[in-house]
DNA sequence: TAATAGATGAAAATCATTTTCAATTAGGCT
DNA sequence: AGCCTAATTGAAAATGATTTTCATCTATTA
């Protein structure tokens, strides 16, 4: 998702784009970790000074409802978000080191269906996490960063 | 899950049954939807008074420590428990009136084998939820209690 | 029944998140 | 290029959730 898709995206929502909004869309591209609103501020403040704790909130919370994140649920709690691909997928994420690697070929509509048929839910969405060890944290003893 | 295994298993780990944890377990297990701390605390004040909205938060940790609970992620957002029927399992919320109802064939071995095999992740736990509106609350318009 | 490790409740402390508000700024429009 | 306006920002305060502390109490085991 590149500065222009995001930029327009969010005009068509009537946001605007600002510094502060690029540097926190910045650090959670750049992290292959889902990351805590404070973990953004914490790498933030190293580099970009001056940007406050709420700012980073309030982005979140646009960047989110305009579809360019997801949270992270598995692992560490909630309220960790991730950059997000486009289309429909999952993570599997790593207790080791916090790593997070998508997959998009879930195929839960079986599954989806015979729930259906048994319960009588119109189901509108789901949620799967996969929490492991990477191949490095199996190996060595790498701690999360 | 009964009384005596619920004491069995607490006793196994060095807890103790107070009347405190007996009340919040029969108000979990009374209940169809997840509850947050403080819908616990709000269901207990009205009969057993005097109990203290910490005890909740201390119960609910012995007890999902203790494999009794489980937590519920999608919808409401996180923190809020239910009781836990034996064996691997999983949930399917409505979103109308927040109850919470169980499938346990989730199938997703093959899955994670071909992830297995993709990522090279050694993966240990999954967490698979559906979202969606049960029956009764697609005829009417049934809120949450 | 006594001993004791674990549990309780109230208050205070901590931590996360949201609100308020005055000042600033991005983006659209001349 | 410069103006307008609604959106955004940062600091501080407010709120809300969760945890810690500590003195007292109690469920369990000997």
């Amino acid at each position: 998702m590149t500065g222009k898709v995001i930029a327009a995206e969010l005009k068509r929502r009537g946001f605007k784009l600002t510094p502060q909004r690029r540097a926190i869309i910045e650090v959670i591209s750049h992290s292959q970790e889902h990351l805590t609103p404070a973990d953004i501020y914490a790498k933030l403040k190293s580099k970009h000074s001056g940007i406050g704790l709420v700012t980073v909130y309030r982005a979140l919370d646009v960047l989110e409802r305009s579809g360019m994140l997801c949270e992270v649920h598995i692992g560490d709690g909630c309220r960790s978000y991730l950059k997000r691909p486009g289309g429909h997928h999952h993570h599997l994420v790593c207790k080791g080191c916090g790593k997070v690697v998508d997959f998009s070929d879930c195929e839960l509509d079986d599954l989806e269906q015979r729930v259906t048929k048994e319960t009588g839910f119109r189901i509108d969405r789901h949620l799967l996490e996969f929490l492991g060890r990477c191949p490095q944290c199996q190996a060595g003893r790498r701690e999360k960063s």
